[in-house]
DNA sequence: CTGCGAGTATACCGACCGGTGTGGTTACCT
DNA sequence: AGGTAACCACACCGGTCGGTATACTCGCAG
């Protein structure tokens, strides 16, 4: 049986484009990277970008639809390693997010970015920023729940979620995610209004 | 005696250059917005636009000073109407913050929008950014020295602000401030690692 | 009356933008 | 052997980018 990826089979060609994308695309900004400095980065030509992916909005959003899926790989991967404590599941959520933040997050969360640059409403890029965000939403209702724990807490936590990557990037504090972590440990002791 | 402002006068025409950049830059976004927009919006030529700013890095910047001012002139406001007990000085900055939020920001925190498009480390602007969040930290501790707590609270309560603006504009979180307050009135209960 | 700062109008610069078209070369599949 | 998908090289399109140049008008202070 094929794997069942979301993501659709990419051509050694296509994959080289969408890879230097999305490096191009998150160190230097989307608006200013253009699709020639693509072409050259990965050792293409214009013709073929256009060939895979169409247009510049298409391949914007299947860059934010790939980093978005690795994002949702890793927290989900560093929630099973977590173990069955539902509370220290919903705390291992910012030892993943301190991990990612470390190891590739210097320039803050991409979607956040992208939400940013992307003034056009109808942007499909836009779209994929907003799902990560509800998905994250449904996530921490869903760990609040299983550790009996009142539902009101979803708002908060990710509140320190988007804090924290915003403010190991922009504000000087790189374990933002751990302070973020312990003061979620601390709310979830006290009851939400 | 003249009042010591330490923003520069500025000539009628170079006002509205200003005032309608501020509005394209916000809205649409600092690389999409190309110059001879702005000289059309605010019905004056290019001409005008360079000889009062001089590039369009400079006027980035100027930009960016006037909003963190404007931001500054509003939290300082509210925070005198906030009375004297310490502690509630400290969650009426979230208090002013929603109201800011309300009003206006629609499309999230400027600084970090400008801190995510302007890629260039060297690019003044993104000081601007920075020592805004340097300033509110600053506060942050200032406020919690006042109150007799901890100054370990104070990366907490910059991350709570920040999220709640992120929460707000991506995550579909219009009262995002006033959680954030509710957690930070809990959060100063409890004792800091 | 004169000089000057502020502003207008218009035209221009080279570079780059996203996107298209033509034609040719591999390599693999049937 | 023939077909096709993937890719390359290259030239071109209209439009916009940040920035500059020239030349002119206006109001106002000395």
């Amino acid at each position: 049986m094929a794997p069942a990826t979301t993501e659709p089979r990419l051509t050694p060609a296509a994959r080289r484009v969408l890879d230097t994308a999305a490096h191009l695309f998150y160190t230097r900004g989307i608006t200013t990277v253009g699709m020639d400095l693509i072409a050259d980065e990965a050792g293409v030509t214009k013709k073929t970008i256009y060939d895979r992916f169409g247009s510049k909005q298409n391949l914007v959003t299947a860059y934010l639809r790939a980093r978005d899926h690795r994002w949702r790989h890793h927290l989900t991967t560093r929630l099973d390693a977590a173990g069955p404590d539902p509370r220290a599941r919903i705390l291992a959520t910012y030892d993943a997010l301190h991990a990612w933040t470390r190891a590739e997050n210097t320039r803050g969360c991409a979607m956040v970015n992208a939400y940013a640059e992307l003034s056009d409403p109808d942007h499909p890029g836009r779209r994929v920023a907003e799902e990560q965000k509800t998905w994250l939403h449904a996530l921490y209702t869903r760990l609040l729940a299983d550790a009996a724990l009142p539902a009101a807490h979803a708002d908060t936590l990710l509140i320190l979620h988007e804090g924290a990557v915003t403010a190991a990037a922009v504000a000087a504090l790189p374990d933002a995610a751990l302070t973020a972590r312990d003061a979620a440990d601390r709310l979830l002791g006290t009851t939400p209004p």
